[in-house]
Parts: structure tokens; sequence; C-alpha cells
DNA sequence: CGCGAGACTTAGGATCAAATCC
DNA sequence: GGATTTGATCCTAAGTCTCGCG
């Protein structure tokens, strides 16, 4: 069924249709009309719901059922710590579950019509309609029916205990299969998943050795108790700072009226990037130009100010040819040049790269502080060409242990502060200027840090499987609810499920115009009672997150049209479709369906469910690897399909095509060539048989055969590339596969697990590399 | 209790480096 | 061995979700 959805997928266009691109209304404007059904009638019951809420703490320390698996440390104001919980174990997911769904099952069926009342029901709500109307919804949400319980109260009483065990007792399990597990392997590729090819053999030995010691292997460590502190120990070396602006030689100039003159040199710095984009399209776009002018502007002295007025009058040929140039230098730079380039660089990542946690030594993911430039944002973006400024080290908070070698700021500067918080994974940040966001230093993914949180996402993934049916069961009984926002939320949640759309968060202005699941408008969607054989068909047409446009077409059930129906009545285009519902409301829903529940578990769910579905679907026993691998890219493709991860199509793509081709039909040649030279060889033989002119037939034969494989491996190729077109697989791949399903297969398979992943991403997935078992299920 | 900020994950494109081609 | 292509890595924007505050 979902690969029937994502066939469809296969068809969406990423070109962007002529789209009105500011029509970003005011999100919430005025709806008239929607209303709420039977909003009284819920109204006694949701306050005694709340009142429950308030005492939430209790209730969750009641029996003590959720053991969750980390803890937050909050610190109060007069110093002490509160204790918190975020995340949970599978095992003490699946407890709370149990109870707190079969509780609310029981309750819940009470207020919801079971019956289907489809037809009644829109009566009712058409007529609700024109009476009670809520001009501003978003604001005007009603608070009625939170009818659960609140479990969520993050409060509770914890019990790790019951992860940890878990946790152990599974590394226990796989130590004992340790050995017979990996004897067998023979190509052995250190632990860590990393290969020693690159080694050569002296200090391999030695170099192994350390290797193996500073592999930290976590994973194993069943024990760390942790209680929202993300970390002991903290050492390292602070961020890296670009290096500061060299000014333009004084052979190149900027010309304003075809005259050359000589800017600040401020100014100076911000042409040049400018200069250095001009080639890029989006330089000529009006809102680049005009932020660009104006944040420019604002960086000239006096004197550049007087005398440059309009952008258009500026002449930045030169400047952009001097730095083509120097790229093109440092392109042809000789051997030892670039080798010494080089070694400076992994001298710096050696010294940067890395920091100390909790005595173990770690990669840092990003440990340069972002140079300044022009801002660039995804699709029209209303700040693109604004000046990103500079950092310097008074910007930038340093986050490291208090007894740890606090990092130096640069020479006669300071940090803006030193904080020793381990409740948090950054070592520092600071705040751009465009967005105002903060920006933080943090760790690469293969850090104990992240891949702990990764691997718990995948728990928590994997505990929705237990619960996904009698969810989906609910949101079912949602389509006919009386209730408008219990209506919308039944319908949102469908989609989320089944289309694996983003929540779909309400987003500043000033950013472009996206959306995901709630921030749905009118305009983006259409029904069709019937279309293309098709009964009651759903056609998306809207910009995702950066800006990639989804587009599809979707048979749903006749209950859900009917709602989406209802939902769009009286309603402008741009406003939107759920008015009566957010995702906090959402999350706080799913929250209370099962702990730990949000919108994006959906689609990590859906993603590695739906590949390990297909590899199975795929996958035969008597494939050649590479036929497996087609299988497997497959199955990755279908995944990056549901989810809608595209990519531009390469620019070389026809042309490597049709080159690809062209091998092709060379190899197709070559064949027919062996295999006459084969009937040669096998008459000869026939004539007059001999030793000699039999091992000839069996040579050819074997040329034939070779060059049958190549043929083939070609041809995989190709079909694999050209259904690769626009689709992107390495954003699933990292980030909503679990990586035990791909270890899994290859294990079962015989299949060489760098295959699968490279380098980097056996890295960040070396603890389930090395936990991983064949029959391992998600 | 809604809002904004903070922290962290997810994302596509640009850039760099290695592999392959000719 | 230089040019081209492919794949890995870098970069940082753009999401999600939760929490604290007014």
């Amino acid at each position: 069924m979902r690969l029937e959805d994502s066939g469809n997928g296969l068809k969406r266009t990423t070109s962007d249709p002529e789209r009105d691109t500011d029509r970003k209304k005011t999100k919430k404007s005025h709806l008239n009309g929607t209303t709420e059904l039977n909003g009284g009638s819920n109204d006694m019951e949701s306050k005694s719901k709340n009142n429950k809420e308030d005492n939430g703490w209790k209730k969750n320390e009641k029996k003590g059922i959720n053991s969750g698996q980390e803890f937050t440390i909050k610190k109060e104001k007069d110093g002490s710590y509160k204790k918190s919980i975020k995340g949970l174990s599978d095992s003490s997911v699946k407890n709370c579950i149990k109870e707190e769904w079969a509780k609310d099952s029981s309750g819940a069926e009470k207020n919801i019509p079971m019956k289907e009342e489809n037809e009644v029901g829109n009566k009712i709500l058409d007529k609700d309609h024109h009476h009670t109307s809520h001009p501003d919804k978003k604001r005007h949400k009603d608070h009625k029916s939170e009818r659960g319980k609140d479990k969520k109260d993050k409060k509770k009483e914890k019990l790790l205990n019951g992860t940890l065990q878990e946790k152990s007792s599974r590394n226990e399990k796989r130590k004992h299969h340790k050995v017979d597990d990996e004897e067998p392997k023979k190509k052995k590729v250190s632990k860590g998943g990393r290969e020693d090819k690159g080694r050569t053999g002296k200090n391999s030995e030695e170099e192994k050795k350390k290797d193996e010691n500073s592999k930290w292997k976590w994973w194993e460590e069943g024990n760390n108790s942790n209680d929202g502190q993300k970390w002991q120990t903290l050492e390292h070396r602070g961020p890296l700072f670009p290096p500061e602006y060299e000014p333009l030689p004084n052979n190149v100039s900027f010309y304003y009226g075809g005259e050359p003159m000589k800017l600040s040199l401020a100014a100076e710095e911000v042409a040049t990037f400018y200069a250095k984009m001009l080639e890029h399209e989006y330089t000529s776009k009006e809102a680049f130009q005009k932020n660009f002018f104006t944040d420019w502007k604002e960086v000239m002295s006096d004197d550049d100010r007087k005398t440059i007025k309009k952008l258009s009058k500026c002449d930045f040929s030169e400047l952009h040819k001097y730095f083509v140039n120097k790229s093109e230098e440092k392109k042809n730079m000789s051997k030892q040049e670039k080798q010494a380039l080089k070694e400076e660089g992994s001298r710096l990542t050696e010294e940067y790269g890395y920091c100390l946690l909790d005595g173990h030594r770690e990669k840092i993911g990003n440990f340069r502080v972002e140079p300044p430039g022009l801002f660039r944002g995804r699709g029209e973006h209303p700040k693109m060409g604004k000046l990103k400024k500079r950092i310097h080290s008074v910007d930038v908070i340093i986050n490291c242990s208090k007894d740890s070698k606090i990092p130096a700021p640069p020479s006669g500067k300071k940090w803006k502060r030193v904080q020793h918080d381990n409740t948090v994974t950054w070592l520092a940040s600071w705040v751009e200027n465009v967005q105002k966001h903060t920006k933080y230093i943090m760790l690469n993914p293969s850090s104990k840090l992240k891949g702990e949180k990764d691997w718990q996402k995948y728990e928590v993934a994997r505990s929705l499987k237990l619960e996904v049916d009698s969810i989906r069961h609910q949101y079912q009984q949602d389509w006919s609810s009386r209730e408008m926002k219990t209506r919308q939320r039944g319908v949102a949640l469908y989609f989320i499920d089944k289309l694996a759309l983003r929540a779909g968060n309400e987003k500043e202005d000033d950013t472009a115009d996206t959306v995901g699941c709630c921030s749905l408008r009118v305009e983006h969607i259409s029904l069709h009672e019937s279309l293309d054989g098709q009964e009651w068909v759903v056609e998306f047409d809207f910009l995702g997150k950066d800006s990639i446009r989804y587009y599809n077409k979707v048979p749903v059930e006749k209950r859900v049209f009917k709602s989406l129906k209802i939902f769009m009545e009286n309603k402008d285009p741009e406003d939107d479709l759920f008015d009566r519902i957010s995702t906090t409301y959402l999350n706080k829903k799913l929250n209370e369906y099962m702990t730990g529940l949000s919108a994006k578990v959906f689609r990590t769910f859906n993603a590695s469910t739906t590949l390990q579905d297909q590899l199975s679907k795929l996958t035969k026993e008597d494939m050649t690897v590479e036929e497996k691998i087609l299988s497997y890219n497959r199955a990755n493709r279908a995944v990056a399909i549901l989810c809608n991860h595209q990519r531009a199509a390469p620019k070389t793509f026809e042309k490597s095509m049709q080159l690809l081709q062209e091998k092709i039909q060379k190899k197709k040649e070559q064949i027919e060539q062996a295999k006459k030279e084969l009937k040669k060889a096998k008459k000869a033989h026939k004539e007059h048989p001999s030793d000699r002119s039999k091992k000839l037939v069996e040579q050819k034969e074997n040329a034939v055969r070779r060059l049958e494989e190549q043929l083939k491996k070609l041809e995989l190729q190709v079909t694999d590339r050209e259904e690769n077109k626009v689709i992107a697989l390495g954003t699933s791949k990292l980030n909503y596969l679990d990586p035990r399903i791909s270890v899994a297969w290859c294990k079962k398979y015989n299949v060489p697990i760098e295959k699968i992943y490279n380098k980097t991403q056996r890295e960040k997935f070396a603890w389930a590399i090395d936990m991983t078992d064949a029959d391992f299920q998600f």
C-alpha cells in the first residue's frame, strides 16, 4: 500500500509551478464559520480533567510505571537541581503505554460517537457553522476536551532502571554472541567498522591497538544512569575562527558609475561577498539585491555612502575576476603546496576538531565559527542577501567543565562567557544576526551523545509499532467526531501517518512560505470526487521544508474526503485547513497515546518499516551481490519517495546516461564477438580435439561469461541511476532508517556492510553495526 | 496558556577529493 | 597524466519539539 503511494510519488515534479510567492498572509486570518460542535457538552468534563491535570504529579507518582530513560536536570534559582524526564526506553514505553492506553480507550470511547455518523455529523457541523464563529481561530483554541489525562506530566518519577537493565541485558547477550559471531568474518573490519586498508604494515599493529582503545563502545556500558546530565567532564579548544579579512590588492578595483573607487575596508569586505556570488542566479533577484544593498550601506563609511546611491551603478566584475583567478591559481598549485595546505588543515582538525568528553576523545561536528557572508535562504526567503556578520570571540559562549582547561580566546580578546552546564551537549554558541538564531558547536554523529540519542529515537519508533494499530483505529474514529477539533486532529494525523508529512509548526514571518501538515492552507489541496478512475482523491501541492515541492494525488477514505470538504467551507484559500489544531496540541495528544510519541516519530517509524518490508520483499538469496545492492537501493528509494526527499537532477545527468548507454552497446558488441570466437573454438575442438583446443574453448566460455556479467552490472547501474535521478537517498539513510535493519540485512544476505555504508556512515552507526545480529527485527 | 527561545534533528546544495576515463 | 565524473564531506539553513516566562 505504502509502496503504491510511493509510486505516485515518483511522478512528482521538482520544478516549481508558477507560484504566488507573496501570499504570506498573516496566517491566522479571520475565519468566519467553522465552529465547534457540541462545544458545550464537553465542557464539564474538560474542567474536571483539568483539575486532575493540576495534580498530575501525584498521578504520576502513582505506580511508578513510567521508567524513563533520560532525565533533565534543571537548575533552580536557588542553585538546586530539579529533575524531569525526557526520553524513554523501549520497555518503559511499552509498560506505560499498555496501561495508559487501556485506560484511555475505555474513557475515550464514551465521548466519541462510535457509529458512523457521517452524514448526520456533517449536517450538524454545517449548521453550527453559521451560529458560532470563532473569528480568530488559532488564538481561540478551546481547551475543552483535553480529555486525556495528562499523563505527560513530565515530572514523573522515573525509574531509569528499567531502561538500563534492558540495555545491559542486551549487551550481555551480545557479548555472548560475539565470539562465534565475529570469528568467521575474515576481512575484519575493525570493531567500529572502520577499514584498515589505508594503513600500512609497520605501525598498523600499534595503531590498531590504539584504535581499539580509542574506539569507545559506549553502547556496551549499560549504566550511565544519566539524569539529564549529558556529561561529567568536557574539555575542548573552543571554536576555530575564520581568518581575518584580507584587503584587495591595489590593482583590483571596484567601480562606481564607471569610475574606480576605493572603498573603506568594511565596505570592501562586504562588496567581495557580493562579487563572489555574482554568477549565482539569486544575485539577480530583487529581494536579494535590496537586502544586500541596505545592509551594505550600513557598513559603509560616510564617504562611501555619499557616493554610492544605486546598486545598479556598482561594478563588481573586477573583484569577481580576481576571485576566479585566485581559485584557479589554487587549483594549479604544485603538489607540495597542496600537500602543505592539507597538512595545515589536518593540524587544525587535530587541534580543534576533537574534545574530551568523560575522558574519551570525541570528534566535533562543526568546530569552525561560521564565516561572514551574505545570507542565502532557500526558496523565496525574504531575508536573502542580508549581511551575516563576522562573529568575534566576545559573541561566543563557551560551555565546558569547570575543572577543565578553559579554551583560550584569541589573543587579547575575551569570550562572551564561559559556562559549565552539563545538561546541554554543545561546546560553544553564538547568536547569528540575520535570523537571530543561536548557532552551536556540537559533536559529530559518531559521538556517544549523538549516537545514544539516535538509538533512542529508533527505540521510540519501534515501540510505536506496538501501538500503531490502536492509534490508527483511534484516529479513524475521530474522522466521525462531531467536534471539529477532534475531527481535524484525526485527519491531520492520518496525513502524517499515511503520507509521512511533517508536523508543520507555525513559522515566524520573514521566512520562506513553506508548510507542513498542521500549517496546510486551503489553497494547498484540491479535492476530486473522482480522478483518473479513483474515487475521493486529494491533490496536494505545496512547498515543504527547504521549499521542496510536495505534489501528490492520494485517494483517501470517503470520511476523510468529506471532512476535508467541511474544513474548507467558508474559508479563503489562504486560511488554514486545520484551523483548530496546532502541533503542540497534536503532540500533546500523541504523547497521551504513547509516552515519547510525537508527530515526527511517524516518519521514522514508517520509513524504517517500509525499508524492512521492501527489503524482505525484494531480496532473494540467489541474487548476486550487485543485485542485492540494487534491491537495497530500491527499498531505500521507496522510503525516500515516501519522505519526499528530492534533489536537483545532476547537471550532467543526461550526458552521463548517454555515456553509459554507449558503454552498454559496446559491451554487447564485445559479447557478440566473444561468442563468435567461442563458436569457432568449439568447432575447432570438434574437428581436432586436443587438450589445447579444449582449453581454448573453456577460455572463451569464461570470457563470454565474464562479459555478460559485466553487461548485467552495467544495466543494473543504468536502472539504478535512472530511478535515482531526482531522488536523494542520503537523507533517509542517515536520519530515518534504523541502521540495525540494514546491518541485519547485510548479515543475512552476506553483503559486506561497506557496500551499504561508507566510512562516515559506519562511524555514525558503529553502535548498530556492533550490536546487531542477522535476525534483528525493527 | 500562549509565545518565544533554546536545543537538537533533518535537509539539500556547494565544495572537495578520489576514482575513472581517455 | 590531465580532464572529467562520482562520491564524500562540509556547510549551514530549516525544521521539530519542549520548556520557561510573563
